[in-house]
DNA sequence: GCATTGTATTAGAGCGCTCTAATCATTTAT
DNA sequence: ATAAATGATTAGAGCGCTCTAATACAATGC
């Protein structure tokens, strides 16, 4: 015995299956009667439409898939949950598909995505390249959670990459850190933006000649390497700008063992104002971007060129902010080097 | 000019739909030549195969739908890892949707995964109630990731949480606190299981008559208001089983504004083992869940399920594993008080 | 009483694919 | 040379639904 089709209610409800179809779709041309009639026979039939069928006849799936990069990160769950959010009102359906930080799964993904026939597509710190955005962008309308013009084919919607890393360093500069050092975020879409923010707020506070950026990653594990070879220096650095939280959680954690304290012998930016680095234990300095905010504008963006025609690129840009914390304070040795030390 | 279909390839290669069918799916009798020429006309056309109108033809859909209860806990994205890789191994897909904590949206994005015919389905953290799940259960293999019977219909993969519980609430007793503290999962699938065990335990220390359950929650904001309310008692407790790490988490936040040491004031233990627990600033005591292996399983149970006939219930209970780190040790007048306090 | 309007219902083609059975083309066995 | 077997290709029905255009039926106007 199959699952009951739509057929199998019009026969038992002795109407035509249009009629049903109409039912179905709470068409206000139905009579009273006949309605009640079709309802009562799918309810025995215990019938559920098939969405699939209807998606293929409607040619409309009223989808949008998103990818993202990483599910244990919050901050992804914190955009996603923005995205859904704005879907929701606009009568859309959101499908999660799950890139795990890698490049030729995200590639696959997406590639079920398209098959899928989704509407539109988010892809939220995603690692693909140029190429690949571009050629997703002529196959759907997609944005990208990103700041920059990293993706020249793709709408963006994100922080000022940028502009929050140059807040992270004039922050620690201001505190009279000149031994800055950045732990670059690697692949991920951010990193690059965030890596030159760092350099030009080195620059610009007079630190060009110090600029030191290590690879590190995303994750708390990825930073363990590179603060042991920090720490290993001759002259090792009095601050750290870390590419996202996570990775600051992990900086922070070996910090720990190597038995540094923070911000004493050490200063810590993150980025992303996850909730974790706003847990007491940690009270991470980090740079908070919008994440609801930018879950939204991502849809309100895939909706406008879903029904706008062909235009350049759209770019949204929201204004990072800097949370300070408690892992940021004037180096040991800071009162004598920096020019940039309030003096009391 | 619309999306080409599998006519228009076939068309472009001067072959049949069906011939183009064949190349698509990989069949070994297609000769060379047509091969490479249907394989063309695909490129040309950027010819992308609808898995739409595919599933409604083939009548199976490959996909494993996920409903997850919250993005932002880092818990259910492990789970999830786990539930991907074991799925991919099969060949099956999978898709994600977000429950919100909440049952109605839980019950919505339930129906949507039915609608679109997936093959199984993996409840991660739902809140549905037994009612909803058995009629689930009944229209498609369905695993929830759960402990104990609470839901009686459908095949369940989880800790034994009730254990996991005891553990904790043995380990406390065994430092020698007395007053110990429930912060209540509330409607959290995992809850009921997890409050009995703490029940249980309190009991054969001896401590039956201090029971004490506070209904919270599952995310750090949960724990506010719990820990304000303790800290009025005239006698607060010296330790606290949290339901999960994130409402620990919480926990430890509150107790640090109220000024309160941990582990010298209040012991604290999480559940979950998630990573954040593992931060060296949080460094809380929690219960493991052994996370991969349980997504693992879930998708390995669907399958069973999927193959074979009707049976009971399938049950699998992982074992949970105490996890001491520092949020745990002895309460201040601990000594006096406990009998099971251990004499040195 | 008949044309006219409006409302409720239905027939049937079509969405893009798969899959079975039939057909056509070649090779091998007799 | 013919039958049989093998391999490659295709016709066409069918998956479960939607949607347009046609039809049936009732009510209204003159």
């Amino acid at each position: 015995m199959n699952r009951p089709t739509m057929e199998d209610v019009a026969e038992r409800a002795k109407v035509s299956r249009a009629l049903v179809s109409l039912v179905m779709n709470d068409s206000p041309q139905v009579s009273d009667e006949r309605r009640r009639s079709v309802l009562q026979a799918a309810r025995e039939l215990g019938y559920r439409p098939n969405l699939i069928a209807r998606i293929l006849a409607q040619q409309r799936t009223h989808t949008i898939g998103v990818l993202v990069d990483d599910l244990r990160n919050p901050f992804f769950g914190e955009v996603v949950d923005g995205i859904e959010a704005e879907a929701a009102e606009h009568g859309f359906r959101v499908l999660i598909l799950n890139g795990h930080r890698d490049s030729r799964r995200e590639a696959e993904a997406v590639e079920t995505l398209l098959q899928l026939r989704v509407e539109g597509m988010a892809l939220v710190g995603a690692r693909l390249d140029d190429n690949d955005t571009t050629r997703v962008g002529i196959a759907a309308p997609c944005v990208m959670v990103a700041s920059g013009s990293v993706h020249s084919g793709v709408d963006t919607v994100g922080t000022d990459d940028r502009r929050g890393a140059e807040l992270a360093v004039e922050h620690l500069a201001a505190l009279g850190h000149r031994r800055i050092v950045h732990m670059d975020g690697g692949a991920n879409v951010s990193a690059a933006e965030r890596r030159s923010g760092y350099e030009s707020g080195m620059r610009s506070a007079g630190l060009g000649d110090l600029i030191d950026i290590r690879p590190a990653g995303d994750d708390e594990a990825d930073a363990l390497e590179v603060i042991d070879a920090l720490l290993a220096d001759d002259e090792p650095p009095t601050a750290i700008f870390a590419f996202n939280d996570l990775l600051a959680a992990g900086a922070l954690n070996r910090l720990a063992d190597a038995g540094m304290a923070v911000p004493g012998d050490m200063s810590l930016v993150g980025f992303d104002n996850t909730f974790i680095s706003a847990l007491r234990h940690l009270s991470l300095t980090t740079v908070n971007q919008p994440t609801l905010a930018m879950g939204r504008l991502v849809v309100a963006t895939l909706l406008q060129r879903l029904s706008g025609g062909a235009s350049k690129p759209i770019r949204h840009t929201l204004q990072p902010e800097l949370v300070v914390r408690s892992t940021t304070g004037p180096p040991r040795d800071g009162a004598i080097l920096s020019p940039a030390q309030p003096r009391p």
